[in-house]
DNA sequence: ACAAGTCCTTACCGATTGGTAAGTTTTAGC
DNA sequence: GCTAAAACTTACCAATCGGTAAGGACTTGT
């Protein structure tokens, strides 16, 4: 099979940035892990920025694809509850794509990186329309639905850009094992969450 | 108040390292916010590195002063559902040190910043451990509740470092309500969770 | 055959990077 | 009031950064 150049700098590109961050990573080195000099990057993308931007959006694009095939048709709190074990998955199968998203998330503080905010934004909204249209929580306010909903994507994610520093914590085979026990307490933890409701009460200690 | 040219020196890398990452701040931006040259931060700080590493060793020990002061003698559902709140609301007031924990655990995996390491493995064991030694998880595999607490911290971690990205995504007063619902629930989804005990069964879908 | 376009090269550019060298000002001990 | 260390400065440095300019090699349509 051949891919062609661009597709093979995109690539590269997602791995390095997602490795070392936006600055960390120079279009040199990247050019240069396909044996290409920087020019012939520039040739294809006419700056980094753009090379960027355009790892961005091709993760967006993939990103709203997964999650569309992971949506069912009805809601419970199951099915929810397995989307977030669809989207754990997910995570573990393209690693430098959630890394690159989690940085994103925190540089947008200081940039306005707006590629990928607006694929997060409908993706939200979209989670937590359907949390907040579960019978347990439909007639409160939708703030408990968002903050639930969120609690579960970092369950989620928190875990899928830990591996190396948990694995070097942990040692190989205990990290394994915690590895195959994640998902199922993933279930169950979304399960619970969704199926009791928000609690009012008091929000603080 | 005194502070020492060596602690703003800290503060501002702090600030610096948080908001744009080891690679997006140069020595010269911090002294310069001090209105400092770039010698006088080498003169305090031998090289780019080792600021960076002091900065990581203070952080490291004010969470650890931190987290033992959340500690109390004896453990429930009840006392570890607190820590996560606890942990939260001490993420929220320390919104720099989170956000730079967080990128450390996106770059461990390419360089060896051993600093942060030992102390989030100190963290991490007794935290599994404590979780562990409850009633409904003393009897099960080690792993489980590594599952479970580490699915707690993402939940509390994730949000911390989404401040921005989420007010943005859902407006100001929408992210308020959320902010004010995350303890209540928070506390809620810690303590079901930890109630329940390890689900045994099937680990995926 | 030739013109045009694609894909890549070498040769540059000014700006910025982390860091060294050497000297000046300020502070403190005696 | 002298000395010495601490806290800074300006002046440099080679290396690397993202990006421009110009041209060569190759393919392709006419």
């Amino acid at each position: 099979m051949t891919t062609s150049t661009r597709d093979k700098l995109l690539a590269i590109g997602l791995e390095q940035f997602s490795q070392r961050g936006f600055d960390g990573v120079s279009i040199a080195s990247i050019a240069d892990a396909l044996g290409l000099s920087k020019q012939a990057l520039l040739h294809h993308f006419s700056s980094k920025e753009k090379l960027y931007g355009e790892i961005l959006a091709r993760i967006s694009s993939e990103f709203e694809g997964r999650v569309a095939a992971l949506t069912p048709g009805s809601d419970t709190p199951e099915s929810i509850a397995a989307l977030m074990v669809g989207l754990f998955e997910d995570s573990q199968e393209h690693p430098q794509q959630t890394s690159l998203l989690m940085r994103e998330l925190l540089d947008n503080s200081q940039r306005a990186r707006r590629a990928g905010r607006w694929f997060l934004r409908d993706f939200l909204a979209g989670l937590i329309d359907r949390v907040h249209a579960l019978p347990p929580w439909r007639h409160h306010p939708r703030a408990m639905a968002e903050a639930a909903a969120y609690q579960l994507l970092g369950a989620v994610n928190y875990f899928a850009i830990s591996t190396v520093t948990l694995r070097a914590i942990l040692g190989n085979e205990e990290y394994t094992a915690m590895h195959a026990a994640f998902p199922g307490q993933l279930k169950a933890m979304a399960l619970a969450t969704l199926s009791a409701g928000p609690i009012m009460g008091a929000t603080s200690d």
